[in-house]
DNA sequence: TTTCTTGCAAAGAGTTTGCAGCTTC
DNA sequence: GAAGCTGCAAACTCTTTGCAAGAAA
């Protein structure tokens, strides 16, 4: 079975770029956290335990490479970094975020909820949508239950 | 009838701010832009055409103020700047908007499109939002019908 | 007077770039 | 050996902060 790795592989190769040990160690960084929300210093210091010599110019040039592949999304939660997220492969669109105003936590959202929403902005505006970035506010799961406690402010 | 400089500034008195000449100056730069998705240096420019003697900082301080009393949202969509949007006056979410990848502009939907997603993910994801962030990246309605010509790529 | 606000300049944070050296074909 | 890639350091951009002076209650 071709791995994913040996599809982004060809992916830049095909675009003739090579896949060098610093952009692999990169790639499998993101790959082990697809989960997470990287920023590019938290990539930075992932990829320096497995090539300690790599340089954090190149998770920066690497990245931008990435993100011109559409290999990942460059997304940004207005904390003043930008993160990198794998995009789901196949996927027609970038995922949802739910960020958490109390935890900071950053869940996501596979499905496609947007269906419907962008048949209305595609006939309503005449806009031809090619992406798309929703990120809710509020509470998590997690720190719903707590939130009765601490109703002080607010 | 109250003006919206004045509800402004009564929001401000509340939290025991003042309304400056710099805050007024700045808030009626934005009221002026309201279709604009100004970066705080664009607002700075414009600011200064009616008090040359205003600071930078200044009004990066205020445009922090503005979002904390949530007169205006911070936004960014992703070219390293960070934008400032008038609220919509009674509006209980923030509205939508439309980027396009041909032209750059950047047009506003008013209408929430999201109060069936919303409750979708209240629900399903156990996640009680309060805020939204939903952009589209796509090709505007003015640069439609340009785009039959170009159709080499993609 | 006391508190808040301002302008300036300096500092800070995140990101990009120039360049010489190193790889790879 | 030409082309692409890397690491380092310096440069750059956007934003925040410290501080002394100024304005307002």
């Amino acid at each position: 079975m071709e791995s994913r790795i040996d599809r982004i592989k060809k992916q830049l190769h095909s675009q003739s770029y090579k896949l060098t040990p610093q952009r692999e160690a990169t790639v499998r960084v993101l790959l082990e956290n697809e989960e997470d929300h990287l920023s590019a210093e938290d990539v930075y210091l992932l990829v320096k335990e497995k090539a300690p010599e790599i340089g954090l110019a190149t998770v920066y040039r690497t990245l931008e490479l990435l993100t011109e592949l559409k290999v990942v999304d460059k997304i940004n939660f207005g904390d003043g970094v930008s993160r990198y997220d794998l995009r789901t492969e196949g996927a027609a669109h970038f995922h949802h975020h739910l960020v958490c105003l109390e935890c900071g936590a950053v869940d996501e959202i596979q499905e496609d909820l947007l269906e419907d929403v962008e048949k209305v902005v595609e006939e309503g505006w005449n806009f031809k949508i090619k992406d798309h970035r929703l990120t809710f506010h509020g509470i998590c799961h997690r720190c719903h239950g707590k939130e009765e406690n601490d109703e002080t402010s607010e």
